[in-house]
RNA sequence: GCCGCCGUGGUGGAAUGGUAGACACCGUGGACUUAAAAUCCACUGGGCGUUCGCCCGUGCCGGUUCGAAUCCGGCCGGCGGCACCA
């Protein structure tokens, strides 16, 4: 028989939001749990099956967390600012705060209609001016300790979305979001100086309990190398700078070579001899992005400068200058040592130009390519003092060399830049900045937050690179906060990113009105202890939020170095024919269309079988019917009348083991194996039919997963209060224990035949049991036993040997 | 190029040193039905042989081990991240 999901999934969506059923409340006795999902962008699509996987196995989590007597806070919000709705909004003439608004309401009720037991009373909506002038706040606060800082400088610029965009949102040169091409621009903008977190950004990644992956991912992007800054000598008087991890290598530094956007040359200009090719390599290097730069890197070019050359401090040699844009001026000094035997580039570049290569350090085979080491081997030679030493001892040597000989100091560097953070768009937070004639840049104070966005006529980007609100004049001219004097407001506007660095904390008291939360509920709820999310967001979204949140924590506003304790992530939902779901390839599942066909809990159910979390799962229109057929079975087991509040003989041992395993996989996020664990549970209770204390247990083990059915049923049975708010079952593994065991009996490694003995049966029993196999006794005949392996309760592996 | 992950039936996947393929999907056969759908039951890695067995089998080749999907080395293939970062 089939439930009537669609009237029992409602029933119970309306009691938990009318009784608040998931409401969290700040303080008590409890231990706290704070489970965290990253929230959606209200998109004009709706939720996808893409969110149901994530948040349903964060709401199991929770589910099972308030279960096992924990206070569970688990929120969830819009991050509404955004392209989509802005383009949206100008195409069709609207608000985008009306859109905004009317994609919100379509995910909330899509999101009860998923039966997510989120606290309906903290939900958060990142365009809200209570909200975002507290995204303000946190950039004043920045710009007061220095960290937020206007410059002048070439910025990725979207072809289309007619836009600044930082690094981190620049993939293969293009833009992350629309696609289209990105082209280098000269603008002004304002940064913030992540760069000055680098090293805690990496570092205390230590103390925290993310997934490799993550700690990678984010390792790599900031990108931390030791090395050092060395002096070089040249011809014009003055020294040349290089940054370099390799300094024991300085012996074979053959040339030098320089960005071609190095300041440095034009200070040499009546030095250099062929000023005028120098001049078009320059200009041709300009003209071209970053991304083509590298994208030719197969072949290097570059400029001989005559009539300057630099000196190599170990060997006192004079050395060619080059200028090539392999060498980029955003890192380092932008300029290298050339040291063609140990580094591919430079290896390249010396053959394509005819420069010597100096071995000096032996082991590969300089002719055929550089000796790079990746594991400190070889040994130094053609290098003077270093003769002789492994490169482990010759680095720091060599940075003693040129400490003492005061030619250069130890440095760090980081592939990291500092944030590019305004973006020439609407529908963001304004930047509560003003110029003014007089005194420059001069924050808003802080009583004047929020600074609202104004109301515009139009949306537009303009092809000047000034936002819609530069239009604005109104709005944009202002007094200066200072002096009194006339001057005006920025218009640009803050980037996506802003409101999700920080809406972690909003969620702690969402209605606070005197700072971004209380420190009350912060020193409660603080820090997130699990928060899972999209890899896609482990560069971007990840790195940003820690960023802010170490800020806040120098401040003294949060009360922990980390926002997050502990973070996974999962794979994504393709579609059928294993294709990324999207509506080109009209393969796109609507949740709506599978909650009106199999109900919520199917959805749900199916979401967390469909494979392991962490990887890519291809979504299976059949295979959804089967989880559908799955809860059939569960409701015709549990809706029929039962007797006896004791578990069952015939299937106790099942239970507590299945107690067992749910529970520890729900931990784990190994949410297949937990519920193919409940189908074998309801099969064994198809075939032994249960008692109501059987039933009692699989309806609670099975609440997170399928809540409403689960729900409707314990109430069905006349159990107390609510399935969802019921103590989690604890398990006995007394009872958990087989009274006989299968024991495989292997020959010479080889499972020949299976004997039943008695549960922790002794090696000799074993063996004993084993040799009355026919099968065994056919193998054994003829044969000495030369050595028994026995595994208790598993195994026994008898080693034959031919008698003598 | 560098870093990381992965490779198991017709399919999604279990099993992380101890009976490979749990659980499900698909498929086949049966029950029920006037019939179909739904439901229930049985079978379901490949091959040889048919009471019962035997051989092969976790991308490929080797190694360690009494025993390897699992550990180690080397290939092949796929995915993700970074990429002229000195």
């Amino acid at each position: 028989m089939e439930y009537d999901f669609s009237a029992i999934e409602k029933k119970w969506q309306e009691y938990w939001v009318e009784h608040k059923t998931f409401a969290a409340v700040t303080g008590g006795d409890k231990p706290k749990f704070y489970g965290l999902v990253e929230f959606p962008y209200p998109s004009g699509q709706g939720l996808h099956v893409g969110h149901a996987r994530p948040y349903t196995a964060m709401d199991v989590i929770a589910r099972k967390k308030r279960m096992d007597g924990y206070n569970v806070l688990f929120p969830i919000g819009y991050d509404a600012f955004g392209l989509p709705t802005e383009n949206y909004a100008i195409k069709n003439h609207i608000h985008p705060a009306v859109v905004t608004r009317d994609n919100i309401a379509n995910f909330s009720r899509q999101l009860h209609m998923l039966g997510y037991s989120f606290d309906w009373d903290r939900v958060v909506d990142t365009t809200d001016p209570a909200y975002y002038k507290w995204t303000q706040w946190i950039f004043l606060q920045m710009y007061k300790k220095g960290l937020a800082y206007k410059t002048t400088m070439p910025v990725n610029w979207c072809t289309s979305c007619k836009c600044v965009l930082a690094n981190e949102e620049v993939v293969d040169g293009v833009c992350e979001r629309c696609g289209s091409p990105v082209i280098r621009r000269e603008k002004s903008q304002w940064m913030l100086a992540i760069t000055k977190y680098a090293d805690r950004l990496c570092d205390d990644l230590d103390d925290v309990d993310f997934i490799p992956r993550v700690k990678i991912q984010q390792r790599n992007w900031i990108g931390r190398s030791e090395g050092m800054e060395m002096n070089f000598a040249v011809t014009t008087g003055d020294t040349l700078t290089v940054y370099t991890t390799r300094c024991d290598t300085l012996f074979g530094v053959t040339y030098m070579v320089l960005s071609p956007e190095h300041p440095i040359l034009s200070g040499w200009k009546d030095k250099i001899q062929n000023w005028d090719e120098l001049q078009a390599y320059k200009d041709e290097a300009a003209r071209k992005s970053d991304f083509e730069r590298s994208e030719l890197n197969k072949d290097k070019t570059g400029v001989r400068l005559e009539g300057v050359r630099a000196i190599n401090p170990a060997t006192k040699e004079e050395i060619p200058i080059y200028v090539s844009d392999y060498v980029l001026m955003g890192y380092g000094t932008g300029a290298v040592m050339g040291v063609p035997g140990h580094d591919q580039r430079d290896w390249e570049f010396a053959r394509k130009f005819g420069l010597p290569v100096i071995e000096v350090v032996a082991g590969g085979d300089i002719e055929k390519e550089a000796f790079t080491l990746k594991d400190d081997t070889g040994t130094m030679v053609n290098s003077g003092f270093l003769n002789g030493m492994t490169v482990k001892d010759a680095i720091p040597a060599m940075k003693q060399w040129v400490e003492d000989q005061g030619i250069g100091r130890r440095k760090t560097n980081y592939k990291l830049r500092d944030w590019v953070f305004s973006r020439q768009r609407y529908w963001g937070e304004p930047i509560p900045m003003v110029k003014c004639p007089c005194c420059g840049w001069v924050p808003l104070s802080e009583d004047q937050l929020p600074l609202l966005l104004p109301e515009v006529e139009s949306y537009e980007p303009t092809d000047t690179g000034e936002s819609p609100l530069s239009k604005m004049t109104d709005w944009v001219n202002t007094t200066c906060p200072q002096c009194g004097g006339p001057a005006q407001r920025e218009t640009d506007t803050m980037p996506q990113w802003a409101g999700s660095s920080w809406y972690f904390l909003r969620y702690m008291d969402p209605h606070c009105t005197d700072g971004i939360a209380s420190r009350e509920a912060m020193d409660y709820w603080s820090p997130v202890d699990w928060y899972n999310g999209g890899m896609e967001h482990t560069t971007l979204h990840l790195l940003y939020s820690r960023f802010w949140h170490k800020f806040l924590y120098d401040l003294g506003v949060v009360p922990t170095k980390e926002p997050y304790r502990k973070r996974t992530s999962h794979g994504m939902i393709l579609g059928e024919g294993g294709e990324k779901m999207s509506k080109s390839r009209g393969n796109v599942v609507n949740p709506n269309d599978i909650v009106a066909q199999y109900g919520a809990d199917t959805l749900r159910v199916y979401v967390m079988f469909i494979g392991d979390f962490t990887k890519a799962a291809e979504w299976s229109a059949k295979a959804v019917a089967g989880c559908k057929r799955f809860l059939d079975r569960v409701w015709n087991l549990c809706s029929v009348p039962r007797t006896d509040d004791a578990l069952s003989r015939a299937n106790e041992k099942e239970i507590h083991r299945t107690i067992q395993k749910v529970g520890s996989d729900i931990d784990e996020m190994k949410f297949n194996t937990a519920l193919a664990q409940l189908m074998s549970l309801v099969n064994k209770m198809n075939a032994d039919q249960p008692s109501r204390g059987d039933v009692k247990i699989l309806l609670q083990l099975l609440d997170p997963f399928a809540p409403h059915m689960c729900e409707e049923l314990w109430q069905i049975q006349g159990f107390e209060g609510l399935c969802c708010e019921s103590a989690w079952p604890a398990y006995d593994e007394s009872k958990m224990v087989d009274e006989e065991k299968t024991i495989a009996v292997q020959i010479n490694g080889k499972l020949r035949d299976t004997v039943v003995v008695p549960a922790g049966s002794d090696k000799d029993a074993v063996l004993a049991a084993a040799l009355q196999s026919r099968k065994i006794a056919g193998y054994a005949e003829g044969m000495d036993i030369v050595k028994v392996i026995h595994v208790p309760d598993k195994l026994i592996n008898l080693i034959l040997k031919p008698k003598k």
